[in-house]
DNA sequence: CGCCGAGTTGAACTGAATCAAGAAACGTGG
DNA sequence: CCACGTTTCTTGATTCAGTTCAACTCGGCG
């Protein structure tokens, strides 16, 4: 039994009720993803959708001249997957990696989706998901169009303090739409100004 | 009857019966929207989806320093909403306008969500949309992290060649995320190459 | 110990923004 | 249907944020 984190946030975030909830915690497999392999390779359909329990995984894609474009982190309590490839069986354009040595759980869209014709909390857990998903993506989208490097950067140390200690920057970087070396020096800059005052 | 396009979108993106597809259609209301007009202004908290008929929206935020971001065009057969606020219950950032005048359907979130509960085919039908939106934003900000401001364009001009030929190119660059001024040159300089070859 | 990936710094460069001015297109009222 | 004002689009000159390339440092790990 590993799926601490999966049990609470299902009993914070959904009405289930508990026999239910134990069904469903009965029927995940878990995964074990050691450091630097791969859940999911551009190229390939994405199956599941993965918990995080304990570890960092980053989903990303690469373009045509070979650089990364981290889309998203995913740290313990957060879910990874690439949802339209999932739903509508396409290949995926992105890879899921792990950061660090990972525990999630995998859940299995079909059986999801079983569940959600079965019982309308469930359903609504679901839709709950694919909101919140929406919305951080929305977000993302606005900040991408309105903000500068340096206001990025001031952002997603606000909102993510902890990925910031646990991931190299360059991969911080790739995240916010800028090389390593921007980086740098939008934090040597913002350091000497909070230096002066 | 104006509905002829969202029983044209019904029939061919869900498996709806005919009776429960034409109670849906008698429970929708309509609203005309003028050019210029506003369905929703940022803080006001977003309550329905509509589908687009007709005519023209567009879906965008202002930032701190009064600049406009297009998120997204809502041309005929496209839905628009902040999804986010309607489901949260939360004041939206965004805007929603009338570039022409526009037919819409008013998709109530809370009929829509009983009539989920109720058939699982609108459950489908429903999560269908939502996958295809997240699919859309995903995108957009593999896109936005990825491609210089000539690619976005030529890859805008291939996906919506028709939304080029409704709006100011203002507004384009707005969705693009450049100035009106750089749009201008981009396309200059493309129509400059495409001449020579 | 030695190496390799990560971070920093500098210098030159470039894509795009800004500011400003003029030209074209557009809608509205007379 | 024309005249007018208002947006929109273009073009130029300049500035600036962020990139690129290259060199060097540092820290960790085999």
């Amino acid at each position: 039994m590993i799926e601490i984190r999966f049990a609470d946030f299902l009993s914070s975030n959904s009405t289930l009720e508990p026999t239910l909830m134990e069904a469903l915690l009965n029927r995940c497999k878990n995964v074990h993803i050691k450091k630097g392999d791969f859940w999911l390779r551009a190229g390939e359909a994405c199956q599941q959708t993965l918990f995080v329990e304990n570890g960092l995984l980053r989903y990303y894609s690469i373009d045509d001249k070979g650089k990364e474009h981290l889309l998203q982190f995913a740290p313990e309590g957060w879910f990874v997957s690439d949802r339209a490839s999932i739903f509508f069986n396409e290949p995926s354009a992105y890879f899921i990696q792990a950061l660090e040595d990972t525990e999630a759980i995998i859940l299995d869209e079909s059986f999801m989706l079983d569940l959600a014709k079965k019982d309308v909390s469930f359903m609504e857990f679901n839709n709950k998901l694919l909101h919140n998903h929406i919305r951080q993506l929305q977000n993302r989208i606005n900040q991408l169009l309105s903000a500068s490097a340096e206001e990025r950067y001031l952002h997603f140390t606000r909102i993510y303090p902890d990925i910031l200690l646990r991931v190299p920057q360059l991969m911080v970087a790739s995240y916010l739409g800028i090389t390593p070396e921007s980086l740098s020096r939008v934090r040597k800059e913002l350091a000497q100004r909070n230096h002066k005052s």
